[in-house]
DNA sequence: GTGTGTGCAAAAGGTTTGCAAGAAA
DNA sequence: TTTCTTGCAAACCTTTTGCACACAC
């Protein structure tokens, strides 16, 4: 298969050098169907069950942080212990789930014009992030 | 001044006891003029320059978080290392400048008309926040 | 060979917890 | 006197760091 020579050419694409480990870490999170999200500690449990691997946490924090500066993963904003973070990396928002802490899209379309009428001199806007806090009907 | 009585009602109202440690806390953050936001370290040292006195850090979490069950406090949702909170308790969003890491309120009508098209089944909607990261021109 | 990446353990930083002493009801 | 609250220190969890070794080029 020439999935592991496409990673490779993305990672050299980037001036990432395409080590084993950021491999694995490319198969385990670009390698799927449908987008997900995911935390550092998510990830560290998927590589291992998955690839029967162990990878060094502080490696995945590394690799997360590239791959997100490189603009293959987003980071969600929430008020959390922990950050998450989310493959999908066009433009759409979240719905989050407060009794299960489960994230939930919430595509562009489904969330009427957003028109920042208000702006911070000497400022350019990097990202508008929507989140919609849900809970039960109790 | 009324204004203790105004507290010690506020918390019995709310089923909290008018502790001492409760109402200092409350002078802090709700005898001012324009609300603010904070961290809990920020507001640890609000409290030990402002009132010459020290809560504990354990106490300052406590309080804060059965503030923000009351709905007093608002939390922000930022990714970020630590937790926002805000003593604007209305609806608002805010601007987050990522070089310095200030918040800036965001005023309802400075977004255009926002209208969630989709619902998540058996789940009400708790809030929606919007945050807008900027940063410098470079 | 040079520079970058990895892994471990230790450290850091924010937050929570257990428990005994203290204050409010 | 019963229940809630405080404060301290320890524990906890996520994330970062320092450094030696290994790997990519």
């Amino acid at each position: 298969m020439n999935l592991n020579t496409d990673f490779i050419e993305k990672l050299r694409n980037s001036g990432l050098r395409p080590t084993k480990q950021r491999l694995k870490i490319c198969e385990v999170l670009f390698n799927t169907e449908k987008t997900f999200h995911f935390t550092i500690n998510d990830l560290s449990k998927i590589i291992a069950e998955k690839l029967k691997e162990k990878i060094s946490l502080a490696t995945v924090y590394n690799t997360v942080q590239a791959f997100k500066e490189k603009g293959y993963l987003k980071e969600i904003s929430i008020n959390s212990d922990k950050s998450y973070y989310d493959t999908n990396t066009s433009i759409h928002h979240h719905f989050y789930d407060e009794d299960t802490n489960q994230l939930i899209d919430c595509d562009q379309n489904d969330i009427g014009n957003l028109q920042i009428k208000k702006n911070i001199t000497g400022k350019k806007i990097n990202s508008i992030e929507v989140l919609i806090k849900v809970a039960n009907n109790n």
